[in-house]
DNA sequence: CTGAAAGCGCTTACAG
DNA sequence: CTGAAAGCGCTTACAG
């Protein structure tokens, strides 16, 4: 059995004062600001009470008395049967974790197929919650209705346009932007976007696309941009098969830009079909990064969406519009970075 | 002298006690959730707790360890002598305030015109800072070199297209939709967005523009975009001037919707030297709400940028990455939502 | 900045 | 859930 540090064998300012070989009070004065300390020393207290988790543990106490039932509203249909919903999936098991990790009971919302405001606030009043997280969901009418009460909301993974509740969602626009201009630098120039009309989410990495090409004075036309009739791999395999029949082969394209892995594991699919190399003869790139690399023949270069992380932050935001710091503030929208993950399907890169 | 609540007279659990009317292990309970607390009680106890403030004394001491200085950096020529600047101004004084309040030492950077990476870092290091607060500066160059310090950094009222630096800044897009959005429901379907060719994040207004009239299924070409060729109030006058001599009139428009007040400002100016009445003739709407109501006639209908929030934010975003549990976490940006202040020039509402 | 010491505030275990 | 009590961890004041 590995020696594994335990994550809270109490660890005291004993123990930061040992590592940083300082005084206790030296510590307890560092923390606190209650005596003048050279930064020399002020540093190495401080790495040694991050490296050791007390940092992070005094934090977390400072959070962690207010939220002790999380109610969470998620629209039905959300089992992972296909990539999109393996997205919702995975982001609502570490949402799961991460109350686990903080002793934070989860409620499930069961009500209506459509969501309703009035009874998610009944449902939350009843398993005594003390905030609700609404995930994937952003009806208008719905996010209304939840603003006023008097619980806390989070809007996870949707869009508030209102700006009348929290929202934590991955960085879409930023996402696919860095994307598209990973390929741009590759040397792609025109470059097909794979939609579909989906969440106004979803319609952040169309703009992030373009943002791409704006940024390098190119015109935005040499992108194209091609909409499924929906997220299935299907649908993209069938608007690509339309595409390359109408422009009788790939047009001139070097790559395709998928607003999901799951379209871009049709996209694979069908171009592979039509006997295209992939990344020779054209490069797929998707987005959400959930699905393991090697699900896929050739594996998919992908943006991956932190989820941990919008996870932590969710939690976050809740517990500080609950401990009061934060009432009456405005509502704060917190994306959160993706990352590229490169793999075979893009080709591989010429940038440093 | 009015019997203030002094910020920290010492209020621990006992107050908190005594004002729940529980037992002081109870609220020890409540607060760590060491034993099942009826939610009735844990109600009673947070609430008395918030009130005291002792939730927000309890999270504020989790954080306060790790920042001592910040340094500041800001580009040049950020005096208050127009609106724009004053915006810069009165970000930068919420943000010493801000500072003042935690304790918090700022160093001001100074050194060539153009910012640069080197230059700012060799100076943070000099002053003994843990963190650095680049403010209004968005150059990718800056923001690429300094991303990779071990000195925690934040962007203030920036963009990072790159997400690799974590940014607090107000949520113009949504912002602006919910100015133009309130010009739609009152009435107006021919809206003028005046605005410049500034940064990213004033373009970032000119896609509420557009979200607002997309959300209505209206055409964006009942909006027009009309771009003068600075943010200075003549500015606005002159594109303004010339917008009427061609058109012959104001050609169908009943509302301008300005990118800053500062542009509000000589649109006023201009249109009621035109012989226009305002907002009889046509409504006008800022952007930034910084300068006082009474400062124009008639008084500003604007957006009010939320600057206290922004410094808050901007100093809680960098104890989070210095308490070592947002290390390695994926940068966030956090934008803070934007309110309507309704005064004369946008003309009185018609919704409720 | 150290180190021993006093003190304070919070936690915890327990009988009621 | 209360209330008295023991204990623990951190803070604080001070001589060196």
């Amino acid at each position: 059995m590995p020696l594994e540090r335990r994550p809270d064998r109490k660890i005291g300012i004993k123990d930061v004062s040992r590592e940083a070989g300082v005084a206790l009070s030296t510590v307890s004065h560092v923390l606190n600001g209650t005596a003048p300390i050279s930064q020399e020393v002020r540093v190495r207290v401080l790495e040694a009470a991050r490296k050791l988790g007390y940092l992070a543990k005094r934090q977390r106490k400072g959070a962690i008395a207010s939220l002790s039932t999380l109610y969470l509203a998620v629209p039905p249909g959300n089992l992972p049967h296909n990539d999109i919903n393996l997205v919702s999936w995975t982001l609502l098991t570490a949402l799961s974790r991460e109350c686990e990790r903080r002793g934070i009971r989860i409620v499930a919302h069961s009500g209506a197929p459509q969501l309703n405001a009035t009874e998610i606030l009944a449902g939350a009043r009843a398993a005594e919650a003390e905030a609700i997280a609404v995930v994937f969901d952003d009806n208008p009418k719905l996010l209304k209705g939840l603003a006023g009460s008097d619980i806390a909301v989070v809007l996870l993974n949707g869009e508030d346009p209102t700006m009348s509740i929290d929202t934590v969602a991955p960085a879409n626009r930023y996402g696919a932007r860095l994307a598209t201009e990973w390929l741009l630098a590759n040397g792609h120039r025109r470059i097909l976007h794979l939609t579909w009309r989906g969440r106004s989410t979803i319609m952040r990495r169309l703009d992030g696309f373009h943002d791409a090409y704006l940024q390098r004075d190119l015109s935005t036309d040499l992108g194209e941009v091609l909409c499924a009739k929906g997220y299935e791999p299907e649908h993209a395999r069938e608007a690509l098969r339309a595409f390359v029949a109408e422009r009788g082969g790939l047009d001139g394209f070097t790559a395709v830009f998928c607003a999901a892995d799951n379209l871009a594991i049709g996209a694979l699919t069908e171009l592979q079909a039509l006997g295209f190399r992939i990344p020779a003869d054209i490069a797929v790139v998707g987005f959400d990064g959930v699905a393991p690399g090697d699900l896929t023949q050739p594996s998919l270069t992908t943006v991956r969406v932190p989820l941990d992380a919008l996870a932590a932050a969710t939690i976050q935001a809740l517990e500080q519009r609950l401990s009061g710091a934060g009432r009456d503030q405005p509502a704060a929208r917190i994306e959160l970075g993706c990352r590229l993950i490169e793999r075979e399907s893009g080709g591989s890169s010429i940038v440093g």
